[in-house]
DNA sequence: TAGATTGTTAATCGATTAACAATC
DNA sequence: TAGATTGTTAATCGATTAACAATC
């Protein structure tokens, strides 16, 4: 059905469209055109078409878009109409943050477990979710149709875990661990990589500075 | 001096060099190829090459690179053997996760004030430092030579906070709410947007699935 | 209908890869 | 010296921008 394959530069640039639509939904407008998204995002209007065009015909010509109409379309594409049941490993600081992340709810993506190798946290409630041991991990993911693995743990521990999901049937890992898993083909890695893009910050400062 | 811009693909780039060369010289190995690195981090041989050339001449022809000296040509070209003071604003779960993660520290990244609007967390200990009122925010920024603002705060409050800091002198910020700041030309700002790489996962899921 | 704006093709620009002469 | 591997130029590939015919 698809022939083309879209590029990853294109698929980075729907959440920020979405975000954009969403407020300007949220605002009451109803109709736009690539060259007010243009002013407002402050990309090429004929890149807004380009990227849209890749996914079918959104606009009409004469017109535009229809706001809410583009709006629910890249939520279609992006996947968010459908559920997700995450697993969160690692119920640290970073852990707890993104659990108590609400937002992440509300387009789908359910916390549903989280994991520690920590007897002190183990047992414990974070938003209503116990914190279970590692021991019950394959289990857990088996019971309730764990799609998505989200590895809040240390560098040392990620690879081994990522196996573990792996074999137990996750197929998408949100790895916050500062290591480059080495999964099967058909695993799907997204990588949040905090300290490379401080150190990118970093040689920007350290560029303009001279 | 520096004539030819460097393109952000490569700047961000770096640091991955950056941290498979610190793997490779903590395991011993002295020097390296171009090759042998490009079958460890899959990339091609040619692009480390290149991406290594945008700085100069860091091998040798016949031998390679040595890996020791390269590292740290690659920390000196992303400040990293430069201090910097941090303010962090917003001392919930993603902000302590942020001010806990004692490698940022080891880079030089120091954070030196946490700040919040919350009465419960103002005058606690977050890692030694005592968590201030946001009242104290701009004497704190001219006292303690900050130069980073960490943003891990709602997007509500994010834009007032970052125009904040900009007025005090702060002239770098890292920004983790999801909003788009808009700061004047010479303030760098390198955004942290969770969602957005959620949603990446998301699409890629769902586009697999068809 | 006339005006506006898309969808899409063509042109440009930039980034990646290939090739090889320079040289250690 | 011969072999290896860089530094760098040239070729290719892909992504962005410009232009405009299609059409609402």
């Amino acid at each position: 059905m698809d022939s083309k394959e879209i590029s990853q530069a294109v698929v980075s640039r729907l959440p920020r469209y979405f975000r954009y639509l969403g407020e300007l939904k949220d605002s009451g407008v109803e109709r736009i055109s690539s060259q007010e998204l243009s002013d407002i995002m402050h990309v090429t209007a004929s890149q807004i078409r380009q990227d849209f065009n890749n996914f079918g015909g959104f606009g009409q010509q004469g017109y535009g878009y229809n706001v809410e109409y583009l709006y629910n379309e890249i939520a279609n594409i992006l996947g968010l109409h459908e559920k997700h049941h995450l697993v969160l490993i690692g119920a640290g600081n970073l852990g707890q943050a993104i659990a108590n992340y609400m937002n992440f709810e509300r387009r789908g993506f359910l916390i549903t477990g989280i994991f520690d190798v920590n007897k002190e946290i183990i047992g414990k409630k974070i938003k209503d979710i116990t914190v279970l041991p590692m021991s019950d991990l394959e289990q857990f993911v088996k019971d309730n149709a764990i799609d998505i693995g989200v590895l809040t743990i240390p560098k040392s521990a990620a690879k081994e875990v990522a196996d573990r999901l792996v074999a137990c049937g996750v197929h998408a890992i949100w790895n916050f661990a500062h290591v480059d898993l080495d999964v099967p083909d058909d695993v799907l890695v997204e990588n949040v990589h905090l300290s490379e893009s401080l150190m990118k910050l970093s040689y920007n400062i350290h560029r303009k500075s001279k």
